[in-house]
DNA sequence: GCAACTTCAATGATACATCATACACCTCTG
DNA sequence: CAGAGGTGTATGATGTATCATTGAAGTTGC
C-alpha cells in the first residue's frame, strides 16, 4: 500500500541523509555531531535563548538542547557565564574554537546538500518542502 | 535558502508523525513502541530471518535489533528457541501475546497514516516518495 | 580435519529522544 | 511581603542509533 511506504521512504531518506553528512564531516577531521552542531550555531545566531527556544529551532525537546549543551561546554565550543538578572540562566557564547568549528563545517554541509538533492528541480524541492509542511501539521495534536 | 529547510522540514514531519503514531498507540493503551512494532511485524512475516535480515527491512543496524528483540522477548512478546541446525542463532516466533497486540495496533496505524495524510492525493503521496527515493539514493556511499 | 575466513548475536561506549520530575528562581497578586 | 503559580535547567529512566569489538559457530579450502 502507497500509504505504508510514505513514512518509511521518509526515514530512509532523512536517516541515509544524516549517515552522509555525517561521516563527511568526520572524513574533514572535525570533531562535532550534527545535532551539536544545529544547537551550536541557532546559539551564534542568537546568544540570548533558553533551552526551550533553542529545541523549538532545531526540532528538539528542552532535555535534550540541555544534553547537548552540557557536551558542547565540555568540548569548549561555548562558553557559559552567569546572567546577572536572571539566576537559572547563564549566557551562552560560541567559543573562538566553536567559531573554528563552525566555519569548517560550513562548506561540507553545503556540499552534503547539493550532493543530497542532485538532480532536483527547484520546484521538486519547494513541492516536496510544501508537502511535508502539510503532514507536520496534520499530525499537531488538535490542541 | 531552500536547499537549507528541506532537511528541516523532514526531520520534522517524521517526528511529529512519530509522536503522533506512538500517542496514539499509548491512548490505545497497547504497551509497545512504534519500533517494536516494527521489528515484530517483520517477524511475523517472515521467522527465518537473522538480526541483520530484520534490520535491512525496517532500516535499523543489527545492534539495535538485537536490543529491539532483547526488550520484545522481556515483554513476552516474542518467543526463541534454539534452531538445531544452527548454534548461533535462535528461532523467533510472536507469541500470543505478541499477536494480540498486533492485531490491537493495526487499526491504529491505519487512522494515523489517514491523519497525517489528510489532504495529499495519491499523486502527492507518489511523488514525495519518488523524491525521497531520490535523496536516498543520491545519499548512498559510493561503494 | 584443521586453519582461515565468514556469519551471527551480544554488548560496551557514546549520543540523542521522550517523558517525568525536581528544584531553584522569577513574577504576580492580593 | 508572602504565597501561588510560572519559568528555566538538570537529571533519572527507558528506548533507539551508531560504531566497534568480541566470541561463538558455521563454512571453505586445502
Amino acid at each position: 500500500m502507497l500509504s505504508s511506504i510514505i513514512f518509511y521512504s521518509l526515514d530512509k531518506a532523512i536517516r541515509q541523509y544524516r549517515k552522509l553528512a555525517q561521516a563527511n564531516i568526520d572524513r574533514a577531521g572535525i570533531a562535532i555531531t550534527i545535532d551539536q552542531w544545529l544547537v551550536l550555531r541557532v546559539i551564534q545566531e542568537n546568544d540570548d535563548l533558553t533551552q526551550s527556544d533553542i529545541g523549538d529551532r532545531v526540532f528538539k525537546d528542552q532535555a535534550s538542547v540541555a544534553r547537548i549543551i552540557r557536551l558542547l561546554l565540555d568540548q569548549r565550543l561555548l562558553t557559559a557565564e552567569p546572567l546577572p538578572h536572571d539566576g537559572r540562566r547563564t549566557r551562552l557564547r560560541v567559543s573562538l574554537l566553536g567559531q573554528q568549528t563552525l566555519d569548517a563545517v560550513q562548506p561540507v554541509v553545503l556540499q552534503n546538500r547539493s550532493i543530497a538533492l542532485e538532480g532536483l528541480s527547484e520546484a521538486d524541492i519547494r513541492l516536496v518542502r510544501d508537502l511535508l509542511e502539510r503532514i507536520y501539521q496534520n499530525c499537531l495534536p488538535p490542541a
